[in-house]
DNA sequence: TGGATATCAGTTTTT
DNA sequence: CTGATATCCA
């Protein structure tokens, strides 16, 4: 527990009674938490196994147990349970299927599946679209308040309600049939089965000894239902969060539950974090006075004795265009004057789009640079299809993915023969890959057809067959097998445009066996568990390509990324651009509480930087087409002037000759680094 | 079945 | 204006 500050160290301590722990940007909440495991194990004599520590991401998860584990070194760490909130939920299921109705092969459905299930489901009942349009996020919101479809229906105010409703009714008869579930049942479907069976809460609770919750600020009711059955009476956990740093409100998350911790659990112990270790005062200042006017439950001030530092920079900038080229130059500018490395430059946003100007300058500058989020590996269609294989040689009776794959490479099944296969599935109850397998199919389809159809059930068959019996290395081998068997990498070069397309598709697909070697690897050394198919297809649908970073983290790159992607990271340089009204506040959220929460993302953005912070705004910005005049955003005049050095303040007038000094000065700098270089 | 054309949106997206 | 998706037609 060394070099631990006072707080710190009585977070750790406190074992007694449930502990709120509101950690402030860069005030060492990991630490906390990791060393207050090691505290359990050494001086608690908790077992490993029965600590649980759960995280919103896999990253983060990933790096808890790295942490905990090298600060045990020969302790055995062995048997902690770290993981997300949503593989917390699969290995709940994945023990207790049975009582939940489901088979023990069931699939996971992840977004992108679920609204390709709604749209076929609205196609099929001739739904109007507009009715569909955001039903996903009322399935969601439902899902997450436990109610059942009958119960969203009896609660119905209008036919558009009702409608909706039954399409959420449709929609869980549909995974049910599917054998399987979407993201919100691996929080929702546990909830409900401990509610409605004490025996089985009980023994998870006697499981769960201890519990701690990363970002606790982010959880949504069902979550926090999930924390409380596990805890139950006995209470024993920590929770970790920082209500200022709450950005996730429109995806269900409800900061309230912070303070609701004290009214379910009145022996809560509060302790509050406020030692940054991360950023200079001036930048700490500006946040605190930021995000000073948001209302608050628990008050809170950084500080830190890292100095003063540099002035916080905000840069006016004609139009967009001169944004991204003026961001670039600083870079090169500092880059030469300090000596830095790419990777210690981030550029953060408000929204994607506007990554794409700041590429272009990066890339006519010769700069090299990540984005980070986007879409995800997953989404990406030759990922899809290897997925919806293996989905289905687990579960057969996974529609979905059966559909996707029957015909991808070309097997020359068509629409309409699909469409009698699934009426004749439907009309006897059965999935379409059972169809494939049974006489009665001969009836109904011509004979090529037939033969088709059948050769893809055999096919399907052999390779449930062959994914059943292997296990540990002979997994790998098996999808290598399988990838080779369907000729996909040719159906990549028939379909695919620009053969640097396909070669980036076909790099996707080298990259997920890849991945599934490693995983397979490591349950071998860690564990000296064999995987088998099934387990390694529930997780991979968790997770994103977290192995993937690392490398470009060796990478000598400038970040580019959303600030909501930024929590959590840091960097020595940072630049906030596009901060306008309307792009900052985002101009659908100008009112409470949305302004609070864009002013929280502004207040993130702020917080990820240790020595400088240049904030850019463009006086005109081309929108929709075209020219619109932006207003500096307000979050710029609700930091302490004093802080701030201004370039180009509205309302101030630059005389012509100040122009004239920034852009000798600037020439000056240019001149002298391409003469140095 | 794929390519061409219309239409539409245009915030963030841990799993 | 741009791109992504839906739809239509050869």
């Amino acid at each position: 527990m060394h070099g631990l500050n006072e707080r710190q160290r009585q977070a750790v301590l406190h074992v007694d009674t449930p502990t709120l722990v509101l950690a402030g940007a860069g005030s060492g909440k990991t630490r906390v938490i990791t060393e207050k495991i090691a505290y359990l194990i050494r001086k608690h004599d908790y077992k490993p196994h029965t600590i649980y520590a759960v995280t919103f991401t896999n990253k983060s998860a990933k790096e808890m147990k790295e942490r905990v584990t090298k600060l045990l070194k020969d302790d055995n760490a062995k048997g902690l349970n770290v993981s997300t909130f949503h593989n917390l939920g699969l290995n709940i299921i994945r023990r207790e299927y049975a009582a939940l109705g489901y088979k023990a092969n069931f699939s996971i459905m992840d977004a992108t599946d679920a609204a390709q299930i709604i749209k076929e489901l609205m196609h099929k009942q001739n739904v109007d679209p507009e009715i569909v349009d955001g039903v996903q996020w009322d399935i969601s919101n439902w899902k997450n308040a436990y109610l059942s479809p009958q119960q969203a229906l009896e609660m119905a105010q209008d036919e558009m309600q009702q409608a909706r409703a039954l399409l959420f009714q449709a929609y869980e008869k549909q995974l049910k049939a599917y054998n399987a579930v979407d993201f919100d049942d691996l929080i929702g479907l546990p909830v409900r089965l401990f509610k409605e069976q004490p025996r089985i809460l009980d023994k998870w609770q006697n499981r769960v000894r201890y519990l701690l919750v990363d970002e606790y600020q982010d959880t949504n009711a069902a979550q926090y239902e999930l924390v409380k059955q596990l805890v139950g009476v006995q209470a024993r956990f920590t929770v970790v969060g920082d209500d200022d740093q709450s950005i996730y409100a429109w995806r269900g998350a409800q900061p309230e539950n912070l303070a609701m911790l004290k009214q379910d659990f009145p022996a809560l112990e509060l302790i509050k974090l406020e030692q940054n270790y991360r950023s200079s005062n001036r930048i700490l200042q500006s946040a605190n006075h930021l995000i000073a006017n948001n209302p608050h439950v628990f008050e809170k001030s950084l500080w830190s004795d890292m100095g003063m530092g540099d002035h916080l920079r905000v840069i006016a900038c004609a139009n967009e265009n001169q944004e991204a080229e003026r961001v670039v130059s600083e870079i090169i500018l500092h880059k030469f004057k300090h000596r830095g490395k790419n990777r210690d430059y981030a550029i953060l946003y408000r929204g994607n789009h506007q990554a794409r100007l700041i590429e272009r300058a990066l890339r006519e500058n010769n700069l090299p640079y990540v984005i980070s989020g986007g879409k995800s590996f997953f989404d990406h269609a030759e990922i899809k299809d290897v997925m919806s294989y293996l989905k289905l040689i687990v579960n057969p009776d996974d529609d979905a993915a059966f559909l996707r794959v029957v015909n991808t490479p070309r097997r020359e099944i068509g629409a309409s023969t699909l469409e009698k296969l699934a009426t004749y599935a439907t009309h006897r109850g059965i999935s379409l890959f059972d169809a494939t397998q049974e006489f009665g199919i001969t009836n109904i389809l011509s004979d090529k057809a037939l033969r088709r159809v059948q050769l893809f059930g055999e096919n399907l068959l052999k390779w449930a067959q062959q994914a059943e019996a292997a296990q540990g290395e002979e997994v790998t081998h098996f999808v290598r097998g399988l990838i080779e068997e369907i000729d996909y990498d040719n159906w990549l070069h028939e379909t695919t445009n620009s053969p640097k397309a396909t070669e980036r598709r076909i790099n996707n697909v080298r990259d997920l066996t890849l991945w599934i070697e490693r995983i397979i690897n490591k349950a071998q050394q860690e564990d000296g568990e064999e995987k088998k198919l099934a387990s390694i297809v529930a997780h991979m649908t968790l997770m994103d390509m977290m192995e993937r970073n690392e490398s470009d983290q060796e990478h000598d790159m400038i970040s580019l990324m959303t600030l909501h992607a930024s929590k959590g990271l840091e960097f020595p340089f940072v630049f906030l651009i596009g901060m306008e009204e309307e792009l900052l506040p985002h101009k659908q959220n100008l009112e409470s509480p949305g302004l609070e929460e864009e002013r929280r993302l502004a207040y993130v953005g702020i917080t990820r930087a240790k020595h400088t912070l240049t904030m850019t705004y463009a006086s005109k910005r081309r929108k929709y087409g075209e020219d619109m005049i932006c207003e500096p955003s307000r979050f710029l005049y609700e930091l302490p002037e004093e802080l701030l050095h201004w370039e180009g303040k509205p309302g101030v007038v630059v005389s012509q000759e100040e122009k004239l000094k920034h852009g000798n000065e600037n020439l000056a700098n240019l001149r002298s680094m391409l003469s140095g270089s």
